[in-house]
DNA sequence: CGGGGGATTACCT
DNA sequence: GGTAATCCCCCGA
């Protein structure tokens, strides 16, 4: 497998793009337990401007300042005291835009994220949400800021991606501004998106 | 220093 | 489909 180039060439592009190209390639996640990977199959664009839902829209905070990063980089927090969600940030450096991965399609180490997520659950319910996925790929804020070209989290490229699959979008999840925007991107018909 | 709220999930009816 | 769980962060005083 090849890394996928976190470089201009892939991130270079606007946000709402770059929401669309991920989808397809893999996620990875390495820990002494083993490996992890699943492709993403679900996506969310959050931008600076004219987008109240997004962390950055009310400037630079302790909590979300990896979003004002080099793109490339993983912005992670904490919600609802339980859970956490995984974003891809994007766009140029300080501008503060990111792509919150919702849902992948398990690849590989299935055993390892039943073991997480526990193992009553069904397989379409192992990385069918942000949270989810997080669990299962035991993505937590010590992850915050790190550079996804390289372990213990990495994106690695897949040849079937955004240039010869179908792809739709619709309005946002748990967002209620902007409820007219479609900035939510999907592979259409996969079974592991969050709903 | 206290209160409100959140890019969610699981479990209930 | 409705709601409790749960806690860190942020803002206002």
């Amino acid at each position: 497998m090849k890394a996928l180039p976190v470089n201009k060439d892939f991130f270079g592009c606007d946000t709402v793009e770059a929401a669309q190209k991920l989808l397809g390639h893999y996620l990875c996640r390495e820990t002494d337990e083993g490996l992890v990977s699943g492709i993403i199959v679900e996506t969310e664009a959050y931008l600076s401007e004219n987008d109240p839902a997004c962390h950055a829209s009310r400037g630079r905070t302790k909590r979300n300042s990896a979003m004002f990063g080099p793109a490339g980089m993983a912005y992670v927090y904490f919600i609802y005291g339980s859970y956490h969600c995984f974003n891809v940030v994007t766009g140029p450096a300080g501008k503060g835009e990111a792509v919150l991965i919702r849902a992948v399609q398990p690849v590989e180490g299935l055993d390892l994220m039943f073991r997480r997520r526990g193992n009553k659950c069904a397989v379409k319910n192992l990385t069918s949400g942000p949270g989810k996925l997080c669990q299962a790929f035991a993505i937590d804020e010590s992850l915050n800021n790190h550079d996804l070209q390289r372990k213990p989290l990495y994106l690695e490229e897949n040849s079937m991606n955004s240039e010869n699959i179908a792809i739709k979008s619709t309005p946002r999840i748990g967002v209620s501004s902007a409820k007219n925007k479609y900035l939510r991107f999907v592979i259409v018909d996969n079974h592991y998106l969050s709903r």
